[in-house]
Formats: structure tokens, sequence, C-alpha cells
DNA sequence: GCCGTTTTCGGCCCGACTGTTTTCAGTCG
């Protein structure tokens, strides 16, 4: 998709914008651009197609007409000619923590250096000096942030952003005078990758949590210090911030901080329109400067006439029309989970026996599993042969008579193949419960021919689910190509369901194609794919993301009981 | 450059921290 080819050009074009100090608020209006488009899970192909492409917030004539420049040419001589305005080095320099245009030109105009390479030569050498505004923190600082740049990672996974969050929490909550602490930010969004984590706390006396905070184990470095926000990177490269305020402002602030930056700005533009003035501090009358909002994130949301909005919705992509209406959907909730639908086991490559996954399992409060090993062709992870599988199927048997309060459901994760048949034929796939399709070779197929191979695949009536529906592993590969509306079409009509994968990495199908499937009337089933008995606790993952989605009960199949999912599922 | 139950023109979110500056610009979120 050519869609996050846009966006960065979008991006570079509002840099080019800044350094040339053109207006700021056009510059904001490609900022805001790019980020819609990059958003947009549909090919803008497919929008422009359907002269659709304004239908996109914040892209307009002008903004439509350049992207429909660059779907025909793979060019937009807008950018093209603003490219040889600027040297590229500068465009370079901005991408360093704490540079922005101002000091990029700096170093390019008054300097002559024209790379970071070069730059953090004169800078170590200390030759960067008599330039007025760059002192010898400055300079320090900008190492560091190249430093940075060339070793962190460019972003956390949301498990790691949760984990970072609660080992900070625990140690913050024992300073004193902390009276609550949570996370914010993108992590509270539970957006699959963060960039940063944001802590939020309150107290009346924040300085001996603020000196708690920056004196961790785990700090490696700490970027800012003040009475009410500080940062930190700690030993595994993530930045950390905590913001502490007073408790009559926790509401507000948590609002602020947890985002996201495009929702935050539609919530203000709402108060201003309404003659009031909102920050992290609290909601106020513009006339007298009187607070009339502040200490919950529901009396915000309420003062501006606006339903509250789950966090895992705020990112500007219709939750603000939906508050307004109030018509917030009633989101799934951990509790609602019945299931889990991925599980593998000794039998195949997982680490824990059908026995102790569910033990686990029962413990969780569940009321059934499918048990899913691989099928006989995924050598690589032993899969089952139809020997192997016979033994196995009869085990299920015998520890279904074993257990109470749990039933086990034979599945198996069956390899989508070449041509899209499946990886045991039906005389095998009969006898499962809950059959789960997975693509696990030919990721590099064309478009055409993988988004064939599944929709074939969906077409064998046994196969109840599409694991891990696009493929992706966040960080390391993107998912395949496939064509997701004709996925969704055909899902919808052979009643088979797609796959939330809560493995951290995958987290697929993601937020924003859960809310295509549900408009489609597709069926969404989550699964951790567990293969070891920790790895359960990935429910949490996979449920975050529904939301992300916008899902409810009725669009998760693994809120339903038993009896339920049996009458729900592909026969 | 976008956008409109007060508008097709004239607005456009708001504050913290840093550094080098003596009152504020630059950067970030």
């Amino acid at each position: 998709m050519k869609n996050q080819e846009i966006s960065g050009i979008f991006n570079a074009i509002a840099d080019i914008l800044e350094i040339k100090e053109e207006n700021r608020f056009r510059i904001r209006a490609y900022r805001r651009a790019a980020f819609n488009v990059s958003a947009v899970t549909v090919s803008l192909d497919d929008l422009a197609r359907q002269g659709a492409l304004e239908t996109i917030p914040g892209v307009g004539k002008d903004l439509s007409d350049k992207i429909r420049e660059y779907l025909t040419t793979g060019k937009i001589s807008f950018y093209e000619d603003l490219k040889k305005e600027v040297p590229p080095a500068v465009l370079e320099f901005m991408s360093i923590q704490g540079v922005g245009p101002k000091t990029a030109m700096l170093f390019y105009s008054k300097l002559g250096i024209k790379s970071i390479k070069e730059l953090r030569e004169h800078a170590a050498l200390g030759e960067i000096k008599d330039v007025p505004g760059l002192g010898e923190k400055t300079i320090e600082n900008i190492l560091r942030g190249i430093e940075f740049l060339e070793k962190a990672s460019k972003f956390t996974l949301l498990s790691d952003g949760m984990r970072i969050s609660e080992a900070v929490i625990r140690q913050i909550s024992l300073a004193p005078g902390v009276k609550k602490i949570e996370v914010a930010g993108s992590t509270r969004r539970a957006k699959e990758t963060i960039g940063d984590v944001d802590i939020l706390a309150s107290s009346v006396t924040p300085e001996p949590a603020m000196e708690a905070f920056i004196k961790m184990p785990e700090v490696k470095e700490v970027l800012a210090h003040g009475p009410t926000r500080s940062s930190i990177i700690t030993a595994e490269n993530v930045q950390v911030d905590l913001r502490i305020v007073p408790p009559g402002s926790y509401g507000a602030a948590l609002a602020y901080l947890t985002g996201s930056k495009a929702h935050n700005i539609r919530l203000r533009e709402i108060a201003v329109k309404k003659n009031l003035k909102l920050n992290e501090y609290g909601i106020f009358r513009n006339k007298d400067n009187k607070k009339i909002a502040s200490s919950t994130e529901k009396e915000i949301y309420e003062a501006l006439g606006l339903a509250p909005v789950q966090p895992e919705m705020r990112e500007d992509q219709g939750e603000i029309e939906a508050a307004l209406k109030h018509a917030i959907p009633d989101l799934v909730t951990l509790k609602d989970i019945r299931s889990d639908l991925h599980l593998h086991t000794t039998a195949s490559d997982g680490s824990a026996s059908m026995e102790e996954l569910a033990e686990a399992c029962s413990k969780k409060g569940y009321t059934h599993i499918v048990i899913t090993d691989h099928s006989q062709s995924l050598k690589v992870a032993r899969g089952l042969d139809p020997a192997r599988l016979k033994e196995h199927l009869k085990k299920i048997d015998a520890l279904n008579k074993r257990i109470k309060g749990l039933r086990i459901l034979k599945g198996a994760e069956v390899d989508i193949l070449a041509d899209g048949s499946l990886d045991y034929d039906d005389s095998i796939l009969e006898r499962f419960d809950f059959v789960i399709g997975s693509i696990h070779t030919g990721f590099k197929q064309p478009k055409g021919l993988l988004t064939g191979r599944i929709v074939t695949a969906m077409k064998n009536k046994y196969l109840n689910m599409i694991a891990h529906p696009t493929g992706r592993l966040l960080g390391k590969r993107e998912g395949y190509e496939i064509d997701i509306p004709e996925i969704l079409k055909a899902a919808r009509g052979t009643n088979t369901a797609l796959e939330i994968n809560a493995y951290p990495e995958r987290l697929d199908l993601s937020g924003m194609n859960c809310r295509l499937a549900k408009d489609a009337g597709v069926m969404i089933g989550i699964g951790t794919d567990s293969h070891r008995l920790g790895d359960l606790d990935y429910m949490t993952l996979g449920v975050r993301t529904a939301r992300r989605g916008w899902l409810t009960r009725k669009n998760v199949l693994n809120t339903l009981t038993l009896q339920a999912f049996l009458k729900k599922i592909k026969k």
C-alpha cells in the first residue's frame, strides 16, 4: 500500500515548511493529513477510485490532488520542488531528539555541516562553539540525541510498555505523598507499538516521587527533571515520562496525557467553541477562568457535552462524532471472555501439556478451550500426522472425562497450502470441533494469489477461523499483501471468523481491521496462540486490541457460552 | 491547507522544560 509512502511525504513536506518558517497552520495541516493517511487501512488506490479521498479527515481538495498525483505518477511535484530548497542534511538533523528546524538550519548554514556523522565529529571535538544559541549543554544533549537515535529501538511493543509501566508504578507508588498512579499515553490506549511510556501520578508534594523516579535502578539517563514532569531513558532504551499533578486535576491530566494528540486537539477545539479552555489542569470558563471540571475524565467529557470515550478509541477516528451522539459502543472486556481458541501443547511445538493448559484456563474462569496443534506439513513445529493425531484426539476425549467445569474442544491449526487447500483431508477435518487455517508459507506471493488462497480455504466447510490473517510481525515483517475487503466479504459469506492473534508481536488483526470486520458483519475470535503456560495471559492484549476495533461482546466468539459457540460456528 | 447547528473567511490546542537569555525562543508531547 502506498499509504505509508504518502504519509511520509506529507511529513517531509511539513518538515521543510517548518524550516522555511511557513504558516504554522499549513504545517499542521500536512502533519494531520500525514497522520490520518497512515491510519487508513484501505488502500488509497481504492479510495481514489471511489472518489472518496476527501473522506479522510484533514484531506481536502489540494491534498487529495497531491495524493492522486502520487498514485498516477509516483511523485508529487510540489514536494520535488520543495526538496531542492532545503539541503537533505537539514532534514536528517531534525530526526535527532532536541533538534528542531532552527537548530538544524544553524548547523548547516553557520557551520557547513552536511551529515549527522560530521555533526558528531565536530561536536565531540568541541568545534561547535561561538555560535549564538548553542552552548555547552546543548552540544552535550545533541551528542546524546545522536547516540539515542542510533541505539534506540524505533518502537516498543505494547506488552513491553505494559511491563515497564507496571515496574515503574510499583516503585513510585511507594514514594511518600503519592495518591494515585497509573499508566497513560499510548500504552493506556493499547496501541500495538508505543513510542515512550507515560505515567501519571497525583500528589500535593511531588518532589519525593520525582526523586524516586530518576533514581530507579533501571534509569540509564535523566533527560529532564522538573517538579511536575521528568523524563528518563531505561537501560533497555525506552523513554519513560512521569507527570505529577495535584489530586484535583487528575482527571484532566489523565485525559491529556492519554491522548492521542489528535483526540486531544479535537477536545480542545470543542472546548474553544463553547467558550471554554481545556488543558491538563481542567476545563475553565473563558469569562472568569473558573474551573468547571477536572477531577475525573468522565467530568471532562461531560462538560464538553460528550459521552466518555474509552482510552482504546481515542484516535480521532470517528469516536468524537460517536461521543457527540452519545453512541459509544459498550466494548468487550476481559471479564466477558469464556474461552481461548488457539492453544498449542507438547503434541506439536508447545511446552505445556494439555492437562496443564486445561488447569490454567479453568483457573481463569474459562468454560471451554480449543486445543489447536499444528498440522502434518509444518514439520518444523512437529505437526501431527494422521496416526499421531488419532492418539492426540483420544487423549482429549480421555481428559474431558477426567476434568470438570471445563470442556476441551478438538481443534487444529491447519496449514493453508499453496493452492488454498487444507493440510488434512476432509475425512480428518470432520473430526474436529473447531479448525483454524493459517498461512505459514509463501508470504511473498502476489496479492491476488494470497487472497485467493485464503478465500479458497474459507470455502472449506470445516474451516472455522483464519489465524493471524495478515501475517504481520511487528518490527520484523510487514503483513502479507491481501485484499482485506475481499477477505471480509468471503468471511461473511462462508461464516468464517477472523482471529485476533494475541501474541505480542502479532496483534493481528489490528484494531483498525477489526473495525472493518465488525462493519462487514464478520465474527472475531481471540486466540493467544499459547506455546507456554505464561502465554495464556496474552488474552489481555487480544481483548485490548478488540477494544481498539470498537468490538462489543456480540462481535467476539470468545464471549459465547459453549452451547452458543458451537451453534454459532460453521458446521 | 482545512473547515463550518454562530462562519465559504478567518480562524486554527495548550503548557512544561531547557538553555542561554536577562524576558524568551526552541522543542516536545
